[in-house]
DNA sequence: CGTTACGTTTACGTGAACGTCAACTTTGCT
DNA sequence: AGCAAAGTTGACGTTCACGTAAACGTAACG
């Protein structure tokens, strides 16, 4: 029995978030946990959509941009209209994150260099301490 | 003379910013206009700056982290202590940038697969209407 | 049976990053 | 001189993504 699904307190741990999180991202509907009784249970489902949640966020899209991305990751056959909604959607955020990429690569680079630069001023400094000494 | 200096209009068409923006970014010791009497006008080094400050932005990068980070791109020398805080700074947010990078390498080839998965569906289910037809 | 732990709902609070509006100056026409 | 355009400083409002606290349910433990 490699415990299905987890209860609250096991999915805060498991990534780094807590209840009220889970709570909220539950009532925008981004996490659907089922109920035994009163408490929630969080099924792999939850937590491949939780992953993904947490990486959107990574990249600066929002909670509800996040939310109609999951649809085609956890799109079930039979929803023709939706899925085709969905893959457009998919097809904008596949060109943010190229972009955002490019852009990213760009901006290693040039703090690269600015660093190459700090880097040369600070070896000048510790020369000339020494120098004077 | 290619205007010099940019005043707040000019700045706003220039980066797509509002000019509420670009004071509250000046209020948060980000930007640096000069006055002209009462009047801001944004230097060439605003205009840098202003570049880097949106480009931490879509990095998810928070206004504060971004002002600790721009010192290393405008420091003239003379500013030791503050080089090397800054170089220790900059290696921090050079980790986290190549973190994200990976990461979004991952989450771009992801989301291509299943895109080819949605893409698949689609293609069966035009497939369908066409043998109905 | 009490209480301790864990979870729940409801509701108000918070920080970041601006938006919006009012009440001025200042500047440039005419 | 008159007046509109552009800019300024407060000051308050707003959205997002939660934090925090209160009041309650329930289940197990000693």
């Amino acid at each position: 029995m490699t415990t299905e699904t987890l209860n609250i307190r096991e999915m805060c741990d498991a990534f780094d978030v807590t209840a009220r999180t889970l709570r909220f991202y539950e009532a925008k509907e981004l996490l659907f946990p089922i109920r035994e009784g009163q408490k929630r249970l969080f099924t792999k489902r939850d937590r491949a959509r939780l992953k993904l949640i947490l990486r959107g966020k990574r990249f600066g899209f929002s909670l509800e941009e996040i939310r109609q991305l999951l649809d085609l990751y956890h799109m079930d056959d039979g929803q023709e209209a939706q899925l085709s909604k969905s893959y457009v959607l998919a097809e904008q955020h596949l060109a943010d994150m190229e972009a955002q990429k490019a852009e990213l690569e760009e901006a290693i680079g040039e703090l690269k260099e600015q660093m190459a630069w700090g880097a040369k001023k600070l070896a000048e400094l510790a020369g000339k301490k020494n120098a004077a000494a």
